[in-house]
RNA sequence: CGGGGUGUGGCGAAGUUUGGUAUCGCGCUUGGUUCGGGACCAAGAGGCCUGGGGUUCGAAUCCCCACACUCCGACCA
C-alpha cells in the first residue's frame, strides 16, 4: 500500500529480527520503559491495565477454589532462608541482600525475597496445630526479586510482578490434587482467556524447581517456534514442613507433618501473550484481557453530527459492557488506525457522515483486517459476536503454529537437524536418564519442555540412547 | 559471566576517519486549512553530544576508565 511510505515509526518486521521486533512492540505499544535502575522495568498504564486483567481473572479463579489472599514479608532473614537446603542452593546464586539498617550493619542480613515459600512455612509453623488447621489455601499477589544476569521487557526481569499460591495439605494425596487442580486452572486460562494454547506436563529432575519433589508446568509455542514456560505447579511433598518444623495432630491424635504446594504466574505471561500472538502491526490482544476491547474511530469528526453519533456508539458499547475508547483526538483517521493496531486492540469501529446516512458503522477486526458494515441496530450484538471470533481466531492460529512445527523423532540426528533449521517442538520418548537428557541439550541445543500429562502409553526408543522406554516428551529451545 | 554492537533534543539518525563549539526527519507548542489507512501550511520551543578523567589554544570527534541498553552464548522463571 502506497500509505504504508507515510509509516514513519514502522517496527521492525516479525520474521526479520524477532527479538528486536519484541523490543520494538513492548515499547511502541506503551506497555513498558527502561528505567534508571537496571534490570528494572516500568509498567506503563496500558502494559499494566494488562496485568490488572489478567489479575482480576485469575484472583476470581483462585477465590472460587477456596483460596484467599494474603500478604508476605518482602525480606528474608538468611537462617530461615536456609532451612531447606536444595532451595537455598537453587536461589542463592540470584539472592539480592540487605545488609544495612539506615546507618547500622545488621547483624543478620535479610534477603530480598526471590519467592517466598520459607516465609510461608516459618508463618504456618506457628500457627498449624490440628487437623481442623488444614487445608491452607494462600495467595499472594506481590513482586519478587531475582538478580539476573541479563534482562527483557516482561521475560526476564531483576525484579516482577506475580502471583504465589501456597497451599498446605493434610494427605499427600490432596496436596497433589491441589497441584495439579491449579495447573489446569492455568492451562484453562491461558487456552480461555488469553487464546494460548498450552502443553499441560511434568518437568524433568533436572528442570524441577528447588526443593520441590514434582514441579509440572504449562509449556506455550511462541511465534518464533520457541517454548516459554507459562506458569508452574509444585508439590512439595513435606520437605519443607519438616524443615520448618510445621506439625498438626491428626485425627488419630498422631502429631505429623502436612503436605504443601506452590504454583505461580508471572507478568511473564504477558511476553508471552506478545510473542504469540503479535504481528508486523505490533500488538494483537486476547479479547478477554485486552484494556481496549474495542476503539471507536469518527471519520471527519468535524462534520455536524459525527462526534456525538461516535460518542453514542460508545456510550451503547460501555453499557453492553464492552471495554471501549472513543478516540477524539484531532490525530487523522489513518494516524488512529496505525496507532490502534500497534497497541493490538481488537476491534475498530468507524463512523462517518457516509455511515450516518446509512445508519451504520464500519467495524475492523485486528486479527485478520477484515472489515464489515454493521447496521446501528446490530451493534451491541455484533461486537460481542466478533470479540468471541478474534479469540477463537487467533487461538486457531496458535494452535496451528504449534501443530505444523511439532516434530516427532527418534534420532539425536533428527533432533540436531530440527533445531539447527527452522527449529520447533521436538516429540519422543525418554528413557529417564539425566546423561540422555543433557546430550540432547550439548549436541542438539535443546533442553526437555515437559513430560505431557497425557502419555500415549506407546513404546518406542530414547533418541540418544537407543533403549526400549515410553516415556513421552517434548524438546525445545526455551526463552 | 564471556563475545559482538550501540550511546548526539522526546524518538530515529548525520557529523567522529581528517578536532574549530551541532545538523536533519519525526514528534512537541501556537494559529489556520484538513479528515474513509500514519494530512498540509506558517511561526516557535527544545541538546554544552551517557558519565568521569586526560591530551589540546580548542574535544561529539583523539586516549583511558566507568555506566547503560542491545544481540549471541552460558546460567536462570
Amino acid at each position: 500500500m502506497a500509505q504504508d511510505k507515510r509509516q514513519v515509526d514502522a517496527i521492525t518486521a516479525r520474521d526479520v529480527d524477532f527479538a528486536q521486533w519484541y523490543t520494538d512492540v513492548c515499547k511502541k505499544a506503551e506497555l513498558i520503559d527502561y528505567t534508571s535502575t537496571k534490570g528494572m522495568f516500568v509498567l506503563r498504564p496500558y502494559g499494566y491495565a494488562i496485568w490488572e486483567n489478567i489479575q482480576n481473572v485469575l484472583d476470581a479463579d483462585f477465590k472460587r477454589t477456596g483460596h484467599t489472599n494474603v500478604s508476605m514479608p518482602m525480606l528474608i532473614p538468611e537462617s530461615l532462608l536456609q532451612k531447606e537446603k536444595d532451595h537455598i542452593s537453587g536461589f542463592a546464586p540470584e539472592c539480592a541482600w540487605v545488609t544495612m539498617g539506615g546507618s547500622e550493619k545488621l547483624e543478620e542480613r535479610l534477603c530480598i525475597r526471590p519467592t517466598s515459600e520459607t516465609l510461608f512455612c516459618d508463618h504456618w509453623a506457628r500457627v498449624v496445630h490440628s487437623w481442623r488447621d488444614l487445608p491452607m489455601l494462600y495467595n499472594q499477589w506481590c513482586s519478587v526479586l531475582r538478580w539476573e544476569k541479563t534482562s527483557r521487557p516482561f521475560l526476564r526481569h531483576r525484579e516482577f510482578l506475580w502471583q504465589e499460591g501456597h497451599t498446605l495439605h493434610a494427605t499427600p494425596e490432596e496436596a497433589i490434587a491441589e497441584t495439579e487442580q491449579q495447573l489446569e486452572c492455568y492451562a484453562q486460562f491461558c487456552e480461555n482467556i488469553l487464546a494460548m494454547p498450552v502443553l499441560r506436563g511434568r518437568k524433568t529432575l533436572k528442570e524441577q524447581f528447588a526443593g520441590a519433589e514434582a514441579t509440572y508446568a504449562i509449556e506455550c509455542m511462541m511465534h518464533d517456534r520457541k517454548a516459554l514456560q507459562a506458569g508452574t505447579s509444585h508439590y512439595f511433598g513435606n520437605g519443607f514442613p519438616t524443615a520448618f518444623d510445621i506439625s498438626f495432630t491428626d485425627k488419630n491424635n498422631q502429631l505429623v507433618h502436612p503436605y504443601e504446594t506452590s504454583w505461580g504466574v508471572s507478568t511473564r505471561i504477558i511476553g508471552g501473550i506478545i510473542m504469540t500472538h503479535g504481528d508486523d502491526n505490533g500488538l494483537i490482544l486476547p479479547p478477554r484481557i485486552a484494556p481496549i476491547q474495542a476503539v471507536v474511530i469518527p471519520v471527519a469528526m468535524h462534520k455536524p453530527g459525527v462526534l456525538d453519533a461516535a460518542s453514542a456508539l460508545k456510550d451503547r458499547l460501555a453499557a453492553a459492557g464492552v471495554r471501549v475508547k472513543l478516540d477524539g483526538s484531532d490525530n487523522s483517521p489513518g494516524w488512529k488506525y496505525a496507532e490502534y493496531e500497534m497497541k493490538g486492540v481488537p476491534l475498530r469501529v468507524e463512523i462517518g457522515p457516509k455511515d450516518m446516512e446509512q445508519q451504520q458503522c464500519v467495524i475492523a477486526r485486528r486479527d485478520t483486517g477484515e472489515k464489515t458494515f454493521v447496521p446501528l441496530a446490530e451493534l451491541e450484538s455484533k461486537v460481542k459476536e466478533l470479540l468471541d471470533a478474534v479469540h477463537d481466531n487467533m487461538y486457531a492460529m496458535a494452535l496451528k503454529n504449534r501443530e505444523d512445527n511439532t516434530f516427532d523423532i527418534t534420532t539425536l540426528a533428527q533432533a540436531k537437524a530440527i533445531a539447527e533449521g527452522e527449529g520447533g517442538f521436538l516429540r519422543s520418548k525418554w528413557c529417564g536418564a539425566l546423561e540422555c537428557e543433557l546430550a540432547m541439550k550439548e549436541q542438539a541445543g535443546v533442553t526437555s519442555r515437559c513430560m505431557p500429562l497425557e502419555q500415549s502409553g506407546t513404546e518406542g526408543v530414547c533418541p540418544v540412547c537407543g533403549k526400549k522406554c515410553s516415556t513421552d516428551i517434548y524438546w525445545g529451545v526455551a526463552y
